[in-house]
DNA sequence: GAGTGGTCTAGACCACAAT
DNA sequence: TTGTGGTCTAGACCACTCC
């Protein structure tokens, strides 16, 4: 068993992994067939079983397998395709083009939340909220104008920060660490307000973010990003 | 050692990842910060070194920590938020809101792939592709106009469908097992033949789902998606 | 009861980094 | 040279499923 396989350094559970995946890649396994047992692959390369378990494991974190204590290992059933949009600091993903971002704060308050923000918030209505509204410029046009709302009790220096030095995303990455969020993307029509401030005409088709995060049990920010549809998409790749 | 700290029946592993979670949640470990050495670890809870092995590695194939060998293993720098999009089956999708599904299929057709399109599928133009055109309906209103170019290496007998039975994903991922996909989300104003079948006005905001799939190593699918932008929207939630 | 996965041990050898 | 992570072994006990 000392023999160590060598020949080529990878790692003895990437080969089983290898060899997993090319079973089900190539057809042969399809989905909801029983995999061999992990004995059965104990066998089959020779190696221990703490070695197959690691393999085997990992597909099933990877959702590749599904396993059933008594039972067996399965091919997982097929996925969807899930797509995957990462949301970058607006910053970082103009820099990333090679191109020049520009940040104008054209509003920073703090305002009682009305209704629907302090049930979004999780909070007594009229409770006091910090507020900012900034445009994002990409070389000079806009391409995000950012609405937020952020709960004082999770970023108490807020209202402090030079907004056209950094960005609320990164002092928020800051102050609140990040726990989960949740949005949403769909496309509206550009009100009047909004479109101004993006240089286009009002009812622009745009693409909205809206995003709610938490961070230690609480909602810490609440932002809705208006982007003219005609210059701004989320694109992505998986598999 | 034999000594199971038993009384909840937690594995080991996972409660020395929820320790180091919540060295990092509680904010007493920083990102960049140097965390305890395997060995460190197997001290401070008594177990063997495998099973610490197994928490850290998890925890660096979750993003929590990243590891260097000879060096030691430290908090992962902040993440940024990943917006996870699952695409699924409109039927699915319709059905999962409790609400009734059609298809009606507007076109099928075999059509010579133009300049561009031939481009996105990597062949040459002229190639002939699958064409189809779909409405589906969700309660009688239509919520998404689907535009679909097939390879027919990928899935010969696209044509043959009753796509008012299936969905053309169905198919395809029956036919041609999906390998990976790049795609981009945006708006855009609704031309005249896609707002007549989404029952708009030509110029409402639409969200734009266009997408390219590969299975084999070949482009199977290229698709465009349409959504009246005020009926629909890709919501989700991380962490 | 036989077979499966879920977990754990107490060692081991190696590659690599810091010193 | 010392300490780190990366991998692997050859056992073990347990909970669960299936027959």
């Amino acid at each position: 068993m000392d023999e160590q396989i060598a020949q080529d350094s990878t790692p003895i559970f990437q080969r089983i992994k290898d060899f997993l995946l090319g079973e089900i890649a190539s057809g042969r396994w399809k989905e909801g067939d029983l995999v061999p047992s992990e004995q059965a692959l104990v066998r089959q390369f020779g190696v221990s079983r703490m070695t197959v378990n690691r393999a085997v494991r990992e597909l099933t974190a990877e959702q590749v397998l599904t396993r059933r204590q008594g039972s067996g290992t399965y091919v997982a059933p097929q996925k969807y395709q899930a797509t995957l949009v990462e949301i970058r600091n607006i910053a970082d993903e103009v820099h990333a083009r090679g191109h020049v971002h520009a940040s104008r704060p054209r509003l920073l308050e703090q305002s009682p939340a009305g209704e629907a923000l302090a049930r979004q918030f999780d909070l007594a209505p009229g409770t006091t909220l910090f507020h900012s509204l900034i445009v994002h410029d990409e070389n000079g046009q806009p391409i995000q104008v950012e609405d937020r709302w952020v709960n004082p009790e999770c970023a108490p220096a807020y209202l402090d920060q030079d907004f056209a030095r950094i960005t609320p995303n990164e002092h928020l990455m800051e102050a609140a660490p990040l726990q989960g969020a949740t949005y949403s993307i769909e496309a509206l029509p550009a009100p009047r307000d909004v479109a101004e401030m993006l240089d286009v005409a009002p009812g622009t088709s745009c693409l909205v973010l809206k995003r709610r995060t938490t961070s230690n049990g609480r909602v810490a920010s609440v932002v809705t990003m208006w982007h003219p549809g005609h210059l701004y998409k989320f694109t992505g790749s998986v598999g």
